[in-house]
DNA sequence: AATGAATTGACTGACAGTCAGTCAGCCCAT
DNA sequence: ATGGGCTGACTGACTGTCAGTCAATTCATT
């Protein structure tokens, strides 16, 4: 074959581009290394050249992921014109929204094929965006919006809710159906952790329902 | 090699007792379909004539985990001699101290060769523990001790939260440390959740403790 | 020209899964 | 009671696939 010489970091970011693409249509197991390498064009060896193993490149995907949900969350973290209800908010519209190029990362996460790497990613998101989440729910505390002695423990269990949740409306067949009425209690169930008084999340999410 | 012929359902148990062994011990990757085989000293066709694939008998061993906690739960849920926060305690108790014969599993499930395991396992357990779950807060409400409108968004946050703080925990490593505060938070977040009296749970705990 | 980094692709070993065939033990006709 | 037929548990050699290796080769740089 014709020999191509790129620059590894280019290289790299093809081969992960197509490992992910392939992983997430086919899922991990059944995609072989040798398919990625195919579609690439490049040799089994080269892949070996740049990770040491199958697992390794599943490891850099879920990492230029949380690398995403970071930079996301950081800059809603730093803004300084919203408090931290709306923070809290902007959070998981982020997180909820999260594509990649078509689709919504939450519902390729929800296929049976995909449970290796969605564990893997919801092994690794906690450690990156509970500090964060931390910081809005202490900022809420000195706001006098929120009243928790433990804001990390609020955030995990805000965390784990969510997970909960969503995994739990995409085993229901019926998660079409009142979209609303989860909000609501999702809502209810973070006034509840933070401390939070009981409606204030909804209040704020009709004003900025009608703010747009 | 001599041929023995057992009763199909006690041979199927013996094989599903060998995998679970062999998984627990090395991964479920690690460990081959001929270890297995070899081990239970059956031919690999015969592996084949009762599963139809090495996925397939992961599927067997996670059933009897649920369904352990199925008839375990049931029986906390069937008490009428306490009450609803002493019901959930018992609950939590239950599933943190479930074990494998000599470990618990919970220690098994967060070593990082069985997160195949371990996500097969968590995304199984919440359709069958939070119907009775649910039972018991609804008892709680009618007992005036909880006050929640959503019983079952109350059960998945419950869950969640404990899954959440359960990972969290294993991933620091001074986790021997304090075990009595991490139950405090808890409890406190099951409180606010359940819309129960701030307190009363590490209450019913403090008197549990003295009873023995 | 020499050095080292990038690339190749044929190769290996291991493993999941298959299949044609064997055999134990039961039932039933003689 | 006996043996022939039958079923379903069981065998183990075999196949195809795939992750991972490595010696050889080419390209870029100095």
């Amino acid at each position: 074959m014709a020999r191509i010489v790129k620059d590894p970091e280019i290289r790299r970011t093809e081969i992960i581009g197509v490992a992910e693409e392939l992983f997430l249509r086919s899922g991990y197991n059944e995609t072989a290394v040798s398919d990625i390498v195919q579609r690439v064009g490049v040799s089994q060896g080269t892949f070996y050249y740049y990770f040491k193993s199958k697992e390794d490149i599943l490891n850099a995907i879920i990492e230029r992921y949380i690398d995403d949900i970071k930079v996301g969350v950081k800059a809603i973290a730093a803004k300084d014109d919203i408090n931290a209800i709306e923070k809290i908010m902007a959070f998981f519209c982020f997180l909820n929204n999260m594509d990649q190029g078509k689709e919504k990362l939450i519902d390729y996460f929800h296929e049976d094929q995909n449970v290796h790497l969605h564990a893997k990613f919801e092994k690794n998101v906690p450690s990156n965006i509970i500090p964060p989440l931390c910081q809005m729910i202490e900022e809420g505390v000195q706001e006098d919006l929120f009243d928790t002695k433990n804001p990390e423990m609020a955030a995990l269990s805000i965390i784990g809710t969510t997970f909960a949740i969503s995994h739990w409306m995409y085993d229901k067949e019926d998660r079409a159906g009142s979209t609303k009425k989860i909000m609501a209690a999702i809502f209810d169930l973070i006034e509840r952790i933070l401390g939070a008084e009981p409606g204030i999340f909804m209040e704020y999410a009709i004003k900025m329902e009608g703010a747009k």
